[in-house]
DNA sequence: CCTACTGCTAC
DNA sequence: CGCGGTAGCAGTAGG
């Protein structure tokens, strides 16, 4: 190997090497040092920023240090990674090329003295890269780079980084600059009139102007870190990050990064932060183990999904963005992005953004199965995957009305929303009726770990809920995917065969009318069919044939939904075809597999399941908590409001009767005199207020801070508090002093105590029911509006038909008859004779075979990962004596766990650890945090009380927090013991006896509710429940409602792996063909946006019947989104104007 | 057996 | 206006 390796390089060096000279040519965007090449060489520093407006930055900040001695060099994005990397492409990489180029770096060149030294253009390389997790990467993968070619050249500490602060806080002259936020927290947290500055964030090197760039390179000693080899460490820290072939020590890597984060945030612990005044220098190893590991925590945070709505965060933000803007009419999805950044404090490229949305609205076939978004316009078909989607300009989109009912409104109250720099954003995760992460399916891919999740059928989903609600056990599920025709048949305990349709019209005609899922139309005909009619696949018919031609001819007669290739089968080769089975011969079979479904957990641990009944399971504890936690909140709301109502009847007949004068007097005096009139504050406020403090409480200390923080914001001076304290508290009475005039009559009060009743009414339906009622409610109501929706989607394709029958026929009668034609054309014959797939027995074998080897590496996987939750480990280690989880030591509870499936299951059993299945199949945990330059995790319940909860299902270890109301635990009775009745299903060996709810689920039910709860932005949600409930907005805004939310499809994609596609070359060939078709689409689009506007108008009108204030949102556009964020913002500091922030949550 | 490709969110 | 390149993991198809 070495040989052939010296070999390479020594070719690669003949063709890129790097000589020493003076002047370089031909190097676009380069600016070189003028001293670089020469004899001061050495001397010299190449800048290598992120994108070119870095390079701007850099360059201005070279009029402070000159250009003799450096150069600045733009790289375009993450560099190639060398290591393990194929020789071809590091000699095509331009970039790589390039930078050999400037340095005048020689491959298997050993710089091991000053001497070797000079025949370089540069003495350093200075890494100048966003001060963000992608920037961190970039700066690896430099690193990575000259560590795997030149090993000397790290010893001698050739590369450095530039820094640049991410927060700075100003008063007056002073200027304070942060390079971690950990820092800046700390400061933050020292400084006690740290209020009183300005605090800015800088979210990336655009952020500075050149002014401060220039202020940067003055101080270069400030700003310059040196990375400093110390020993072999190093070597393999860098190579533990980078090797391909150490993924398994990658997710060791981070899982004992994120015990220890847990464990530091759990001993109240400040956060590891690399990067402070007098840092210079840092080793590679600290660099890679405290600043890259953050980019590989967050790859995983934004690449793998939540087990309880499905989304990865950029697609919550975008839903977030949707539900706030309540838009009643589409978007153009270009401006959607802008909203999404906008509201929910998204810090990517827009691109990215769009090309969510993008995926979220998509729904042919293979895609999603309840797509969240409408696609209105080109968004991608089944003939290309998706990829054949109009430019974002182009393409509008809107809530689909589905997807308020998955996820209903009445939970926003009991979610927990995360702040990012005092900006209320999206939630921690949306809690959707059915595990939606089923419905759409998932995948992704992070670091350590990705994910796949196949689609399921959301009706079986809803089924499943019922049955758990019930107590029985969740039926098995198969994937299934929308307007799929073909057949799906279980292969093995984690293996499905996805089969097309296919049919024989004669002796030598067969028809194709379905392909597998995630098989593109245009994509099978070009790997599958062409090279079937060439004959040798490759096309190389000279070679020795392999095979003839089996296929002679083959016509086309898809729509963009439905497919349809009429074969003409080589003379004498039909038998020979159906002999091996027509499904095989023709690629039309798929395998889908459940072997990676990874997921990050309600607690925010990362999670390898092994069966959707498992992640039912866990997803409907999660649910069921929630549940409980609505129902208490709207009862307490119910009662606040009725209460509120009756006060202000009785205020009015107080008025009236001439008890109270409030006509020129002082405010303060009215209030006393209210207070002894024995009124109460604003009862409404003041139960939010509670509600408020109870989930501090219950969310630990760190949390207070936040909110403080939030409220303290804006008023802060000694003197001001005390105005603000008398404030607030005479404004717990504006509800009956600033009551409009007209109001004060009798038939108001009369209304008003009306209203009381009913509410009063209300709280004693509400509270017969139990959590199980309400969520059946919502099943029910989800799955009416999924029967409309689907319902007008299909009347519109059968439009689209009969439109197209009409050009079809291009006569002037559009007749049945040439809408018939046009059907007969493009679905299948009536007369053709189906070939029943059947499960080839090559397939199989082959996944036995695979079966027991990859079995065991599936187990090996899992088991380093694996974590053990954050307190569910303890306890069962206290329980169990199992050592604690450090990821190697998992293994060898899996592995155990698996050879000998009775002490597992025995041990789960025993302790009932129900909802800890996660111990068997949990993988790993890993509670997500988020690094420098994030806002801090999002503050939830300590990781470990829940986690206790969880445990806690053993009664032994009830703490006793007992906070739950009793209502919440007499409803969890009754579900609770049925579920109890229902034993565990084991579904798989490993993790069955853990899954199964049989526990107490009394107690489990309240704790876990408590864990969960943090209505952050109580304020916001309450106002909109009371105006909704007041103006009768809420039924206008549930029936409008109309917005599916749809998750990506991201499983669809892998289908294009079975078809071998020709290569590069070929593809790109392919490529460039199936542009021409894309901007036909586009074209298309646009018309089709046209004919939405119009439609749109149309509906304007009813729709703006709703309340006047939803009509101002609906009128305004993102900015005036944004001025209701401010808003909300101020609101939440102050607690006044409730009203306005009723609209913003208004989602209607 | 090894290589190369797919999918997807980010640069 | 559009094209292209890179990372990262699991799995499949092709040579």
């Amino acid at each position: 190997m070495s040989w052939v390796k010296f070999k390479q390089q020594e070719e690669m060096n003949k063709k890129c090497s790097g000589k020493k000279t003076t002047k370089l040519k031909g190097i676009p965007k380069l600016e070189d040092a003028n001293e670089a090449g020469t004899k001061n060489s050495m001397q010299c520093t190449l800048i290598l920023t992120e994108g070119d407006s870095a390079k701007t930055l850099a360059v201005s900040g070279l009029g402070v240090v000159g250009r003799d001695k450096y150069g600045v060099f733009p790289l375009r994005g993450k560099l190639l990674n060398v290591r393990d990397g194929n020789l071809k492409q590091i000699q095509d990489n331009v970039e790589i090329n390039a930078l050999i180029k400037i340095l005048g770096l020689q491959y298997r060149k050993k710089y091991d003295t000053d001497e070797d030294m000079k025949s370089l253009r540069y003495g350093k390389v200075m890494v100048m890269a966003d001060q963000d997790q992608d920037g961190s990467h970039i700066k690896g993968l430099v690193i990575n780079f000259i560590h795997h070619n030149w090993p000397s050249l790290v010893r001698r500490n050739f590369v450095e980084e530039f820094i640049t602060p991410i927060v700075k806080s100003t008063k007056g002259k002073e200027e304070l600059s942060f390079f971690s936020i950990p820092e800046y927290n700390e400061w933050r947290e020292n400084t006690d009139n740290w209020k009183t500055y300005k605090i800015k964030y800088y979210k990336g090197l655009g952020t500075s102007t050149s002014k401060e760039a220039k202020e940067y390179f003055s101080d270069m000693v400030r700003h310059r870190i040196r990375f400093r080899y110390a020993g072999q460490d190093d070597d393999s820290a860098v190579d533990l990050a980078f090797s391909k072939k150490k993924i398994e020590e990658r997710k060791e890597w981070l899982t004992r990064w994120m015990q220890e984060k847990k464990d530091r945030r759990t001993q109240g612990l400040p956060e590891e932060y690399l990067y402070n005044k007098d840092t210079r220098a840092v080793s590679y190893s600290e660099f890679i183990n405290k600043e890259l590991v953050l980019f590989s925590n967050t790859d995983n945070e934004r690449s793998i999904p939540s087990l309880v709505d499905g989304f990865k965060p950029g697609q919550r933000k975008v839903l977030f963005a949707c539900f706030k803007r309540a838009d009643k009419r589409e978007v153009k999805v270009a401006q959607l992005a802008g909203a999404v950044a906008e509201l929910s404090a998204y810090h990517h490229g827009e691109q990215s953004l769009m090309g969510t949305i993008v995926n979220l609205a998509q729904d042919f076939v293979g895609s999603n199965n309840v797509n969240v978004l409408l696609p209105i316009g080109q968004f991608g078909t089944r003939l290309q995957g998706g990829k054949d989607s109009a430019s974002p300009r182009y393409i509008f989109t809107q809530l689909n009305p589905v997807t308020r009912s998955v996820f209903p409104q009445a939970d926003d109250n009991v979610l927990r929303f995360l702040f990012e720099e005092n900006q209320r954003i999206e939630p921690e995760w949306y809690c959707p009726i059915i595990p939606m992460v089923l419905v759409n399916g998932a995948s992704g891919i992070g670091t350590g770990w990705s994910t796949n999740i196949p689609n399921y059928n959301p009706r079986d989903l809803a089924e499943n809920m019922r049955r758990l609600i019930r107590g029985d056990d969740p039926k098995p599920m198969k994937p299934w995917y929308k307007h799929f025709r073909g057949e799906i048949e279980q292969l093995d305990n984690q293996r499905y065969v996805c089969y097309g349709e296919i049919a024989r019209l004669n002796d030598d005609t067969i028809e194709i009318t379905e392909l597998p899922v995630k098989t593109w139309t245009q994509a099978y005909k070009e790997a599958v069919l062409e090279p079937m009619m060439e004959g040798n696949s490759g096309g190389e018919k000279e070679k020795g044939k392999k095979q003839e031609a089996l296929i002679t001819d083959f016509k086309e007669y898809h729509t963009d939904m439905t497919v349809r290739f009429v074969v003409k089968v080589a003379k004498g080769k039909m038998r020979a075809l159906e002999t091996e089975g027509l499904h095989k011969v023709f690629k039309l079979q798929f395998v889908i597999n459940t072997t990676s479904m990874v997921l990050f957990d309600a607690a925010g641990c990362l999670k390898k399941y092994n069966s959707p009944e498992e992640i039912c399971t866990e997803f409907f504890e999660t649910r069921k908590s929630k549940y409980v936690e609505r129902k208490k909140f709207l009862v307490g709301m119910l009662k606040a409001q009725s209460n509120r109502l009756s006060n202000q009847a009785r205020f009015i007949m107080a008025k009236i009767k001439g008890e109270i004068s409030i006509e020129n007097r002082r405010k303060a005096n009215i209030v006393d005199q209210l207070i002894k009139m024995n009124f109460d504050p604003d009862p409404v406020k003041k139960w939010r207020e509670e509600q408020k403090k109870k989930e501090l409480k219950e969310s630990g200390e760190t949390e207070v801070d936040l909110e403080e923080t939030l409220a303290d914001v804006e008023e802060d001076e000694d003197g001001k508090k005390i105005d603000k304290k008398l404030e607030t508290h005479l404004s717990d009475y504006d509800y009956l002093v600033g009551m409009a005039l007209i109001k004060l009559s009798e038939e108001e009060k009369d209304k008003l105590l009306a209203e009381s009743g009913n509410k009063l009414k209300e709280v004693k339906d509400l509270e017969v029911k139990t959590w199980g009622d309400l969520w059946e409610h919502d099943l029910e109501r989800f799955l009416e509006e999924l029967k409309k929706q689907e319902d007008k989607e299909k009347a519109d394709m059968e439009m689209s038909i009969k439109n197209a029958a009409k050009k079809f026929g291009k006569d002037e009668k559009p007749s049945k008859k040439k809408a018939c034609a046009f059907a007969a054309e493009v679905l299948p014959s009536k007369d053709g004779e189906r070939i029943e797939p059947v499960i080839d027995k090559s397939l199989k074998e082959k996944y036995e075979k695979m079966g027991q080897p990859k079995k065991e590496r599936v187990k090996k996987e899992p088991a380093e990962p694996k974590k053990p939750k954050k307190e569910g480990t303890d306890i069962k280690q206290f329980l169990e004596k199992k050592k604690e989880t450090p990821p190697k030591k998992k293994r060898d509870e899996w592995n155990s766990d698996e050879s000998s499936p009775e002490e597992s299951g025995g041990e789960f059993e025993n302790t009932a650890f129900d909802d800890d299945n996660s111990g068997d199949d949990v993988v790993e945990v890993m509670p997500k945090t988020k690094s420098r330059g994030e806002r801090a995790p999002p503050k939830r319940v300590s990781d470990s009380s829940k986690e206790n909860d969880k445990d806690m299902d053993t009664t032994e270890f009830d703490e006793g927090e007992s906070r739950d109301n009793a209502i919440e635990k007499e409803e969890d009775r009754e579900p609770e013991n049925e579920s109890s009745n229902s034993m565990p299903p084991t579904q798989s060996k490993k993790t069955a006896p853990a899954k199964p709810k049989p526990k107490q689920p009394k107690e489990d039910a309240p704790k876990r509710a408590k864990k969960s709860k943090k209505v952050f932005d109580s304020d916001d949600s309450m106002d909109d429940f009371i105006v909704d409930s007041d103006d009768s907005d809420f039924d206008k805004s549930k029936k409008k409602k109309k917005t599916v939310a749809k998750r990506k499809k991201n499983s669809d994609d892998s289908g294009d792996e079975f078809e071998p596609e020709e290569k590069k070359p070929a593809k790109k060939q392919a490529k460039k063909e199936k542009e021409a078709p894309k901007r036909k689409k586009a074209n298309s689009s646009d018309e089709s946006a046209d004919e939405f506007e119009f439609r749109e108008e149309e509906k304007k009108p009813k729709e703006k019947a709703p309340a006047p204030k939803k009509v101002k949102k609906i009128e305004s556009d993102d900015d005036d989104v944004v001025a209701l964020s401010d808003d909300e913002s101020t609101k939440k500091t102050s607690g006044k104007s409730k009203a306005k922030d009723s609209d913003d949550d208004e989602f209607g």
